[in-house]
DNA sequence: CCGATTATAAAAATAGTTATCATTATTAAT
DNA sequence: ATTAATAATGATAACTATTTTTATAATCGG
C-alpha cells in the first residue's frame, strides 16, 4: 500500500531523467510528465505551476523556474521568448521549427519552411556572421479568432 | 541672451513632436535628438538614460521610459524585444526589416530579405492566419566577434 | 539503512519596467 | 504677457518575471 509511482509511462520519464545526469525527484517527474502527456503543447512556468496545484500537489515558484532551467539546459526543453515577456516552454523536437501566434486566444502554431532557413542561412553567411540560432514568430489572427472580429 | 535653443536641426524634432500630438518638452526634445542624431542605432532604456546623464541632463528613468513608450505609440520609434530582457527602441524606417545579433558583441545589422518575407505571407495564409506582425532575429557571432573564438 | 551530497520550499533579492503623486512646465485663451 | 487649465516631470514605490539564498529534507551509492 506504499505509493510508489512506479508506472510505465512515469518510468520513461524517470530514465529521461536520470540519463540527463539529474537526479529523480518528485518536482522533476511531476513537471517532465505535464510535458510528455501534452505533446506539441507549450507552457510558461507559471501555467506549470499552476497544473501542479491543480494536481494537489505543493511544488514552489521557484522549484518550477529551476526545472525547466535545468530541462532545458539538460536538453530536454526549449525555452522561446516570443514577446510577452515570460518564457515559453516545450519539449524538445527533433527538428527545429518556428512558430505562428494568436495574438487574440493565444494559440500556438509550428511550421518549418525550408525556403526560409536557407535563405536566413544565405543572410547571415553574407553579413559575415557564424549563426548560433534564430527566432522566426509570426503573430497575428488564428481562423477562429478572425472570424470574430469578422 | 536667452537660452533657447532654435538651431536648425533642432526645429525639426520640435516639429516631429508636434506632430504626434504630444507636447514639446526638455526630454523629449533630448531623447528624439539621440535618436536622430544616431541613426541606424539601436538603444535601450538604460542606454538613453546614460547618455542623458552623460549629456549632463537630470531625466528621471521613469520619464526616459515613459517618452519611449509614447514615441512608439506615436510611430516615432519601433520597440523590439529580441532576447535579452530589455526592449530595444529604434527609428522607425520607412521599411520593415530584421536583424542579425552578435551574442557577443552585441552588434546589430539590419537586413531584408524579399523571398523570406514572401513565405512568411505564404505560411500564414496556409495556416489560416491574418498576420499583423512578425519578427525574424538570427543570433550568432559577427565577423569581429568569430576571430577571437578562432 | 546510512551518510554525503544534492534538491527542495519559502523567502528575499534582483532586473526591467510601470504606476503614483506632489510639483513644475506647457499651451491655449485671455 | 498673464493666466488658467491641463499635462509632464522626477522621485520613489510598486509590480512582474525570474534568480539566489538558506535552512531543511530527499536521494542514492555503498
Ligand atoms: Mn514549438
Ligand atoms: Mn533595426
Ligand atoms: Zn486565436
Ligand atoms: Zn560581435
Amino acid at each position: 500500500m506504499s505509493n510508489k509511482t512506479t508506472t510505465k509511462d512515469v518510468s520513461l520519464e524517470i530514465k529521461e531523467i536520470q540519463e540527463s545526469g539529474l537526479r529523480v525527484t518528485e518536482p522533476r517527474k511531476k513537471i517532465l510528465h505535464i510535458f510528455e502527456s501534452n505533446e506539441d503543447q507549450h507552457f510558461t512556468a507559471d501555467m506549470i505551476y499552476s497544473e501542479l496545484k491543480k494536481q494537489g500537489e505543493n511544488v514552489g515558484f521557484a522549484t518550477v523556474y529551476r526545472v525547466l532551467t535545468q530541462f532545458e539546459e539538460a536538453g530536454l526543453l526549449v525555452r522561446h521568448n516570443f514577446d510577452s515577456g515570460h518564457a515559453v516552454f516545450e519539449l524538445k523536437k527533433k527538428c527545429h521549427h518556428d512558430h505562428l501566434v494568436c495574438i487574440s486566444c493565444g494559440k500556438i502554431i509550428e511550421f518549418l519552411d525550408d525556403s526560409i532557413e536557407a535563405r536566413q542561412c544565405k543572410v547571415a553567411k553574407d553579413a559575415g556572421f557564424e549563426v548560433t540560432s534564430h527566432s522566426l514568430t509570426i503573430f497575428g489572427y488564428c481562423s477562429e479568432c478572425r472570424g470574430n472580429t469578422k
